[in-house]
DNA sequence: ATAGTCCTTCCCATCATGGTAAGGTCAAGG
DNA sequence: CCTTGACCTTACCATGATGGGAAGGACTAT
C-alpha cells in the first residue's frame, strides 16, 4: 500500500510517517521504481504502536525505546514496567503543576468583582509578585 | 541599571528580556552611547508582571493582552476576569488529558510482572490498539 | 489526452527558550 | 597606560513535534 493507506490505517500522517523514518524510528520502507514508499500491514501495526505511544504521552525518542523493547523478544517486562511508571510520574506531576496554576488562578479570580469597575486582583498579584515568589 | 541587573530582579533571563523587546511585548529602553540598554524600576515591574504570567501558564500572546489590560486604567476588570476563567478552563483540561494518560498506563502497568519474564501487557496494548481507540 | 488525485522532496512556520560565536565596553588593579 | 575579566551587543542555530505549501512527477479513470 502507499503512504496514505498506511496513514489512514494507522492514524498517523504521511508527513509524520516520513519524519519518523527521516529520524530512524520506523525503517525505509521498499520502494516502486517510481520512488513511491510501499507499506506491508507489519509497517501500519508499527505505526499503530508509534500512535499510541504518542498518545499516551511519550516522546519520540521514549518511543524509541519501547520500539526496541517491543521488538526485542527477549526483553524483561520489568524494563518496561520501569519506563512506564517513570513517564506516569512525570504526567502526574506535570498534572500537578497545570492544576496548581489553575487553582492559584482561580483562586486569584475569585476575588475578582468582574464587572465594570476597573480594580482587579488578579492584575494586582501579577504586579506585585516578586521573582522568589514567582515559581507559580 | 543594565538588562544583567534588570533580569536577576525580574527573574527573566537576558536573552528573554531582549526577545520579548524584539516581538514587541515590552517597549525598547533608552540605550548609552555604547548601545547598553539602561533599565528603570518601572520596567523590572512589568518583566515581573510577565514572568508571572508565563508562571501561571499564559501565552506571550495571552500576556501581551494582560499587559494591555494592566496598563489600561479604565478596564473593566470583568475583562481581566474574563481571560483569566479561559485560561483556568484550559489548564484544567491539559491537566485532566494528562492525567488520563498517566491512569491509562498506570492501569496497564498494573497488569505487568514487571520482572525478567518478556510477557508484557503495556507493549501488548501498544501492539493491539487501533487507530480509532487509540485517542487516549 | 486530460483531469484529478496521489506521490516525491524541500523549505518555512510554530512556541519559548537556550547556546554560542565574534566583537565592543567598562571598571578595577598592576 | 594596559590588561584582565565581567559585562554588553547582534546574529545565527537548536530544540520537539507537527503542519503548510510549493514545484514537480506518477497514476487512474474517463
Amino acid at each position: 500500500m502507499n503512504i496514505g493507506e498506511a496513514a489512514t490505517r494507522s492514524g498517523v500522517s504521511a508527513k509524520m510517517i516520513r519524519y519518523y523514518e527521516s529520524i530512524g524510528l520506523i525503517t525505509a520502507p521498499a520502494r516502486t521504481a517510481a520512488q513511491y514508499r510501499v507499506y506491508a500491514s507489519d509497517d501500519v501495526h508499527t505505526l499503530r504502536f508509534v500512535r499510541r505511544s504518542r498518545d499516551l504521552g511519550f516522546s519520540l525518542e521514549e518511543t524509541r525505546e519501547l520500539l526496541a523493547l517491543w521488538r526485542d523478544k527477549s526483553r524483561a517486562s520489568a524494563d518496561v514496567k520501569n519506563l512506564a511508571m517513570a513517564h506516569v510520574r512525570e504526567l502526574e506531576e506535570k498534572a500537578a503543576e497545570l492544576k496548581a496554576m489553575a487553582d492559584t488562578l482561580r483562586h486569584l479570580a475569585t476575588h475578582c468583582h468582574g464587572d465594570h469597575r476597573p480594580d482587579c486582583p488578579i492584575l494586582a498579584d501579577f504586579a506585585a509578585t516578586t521573582p522568589t515568589q514567582g515559581k507559580a
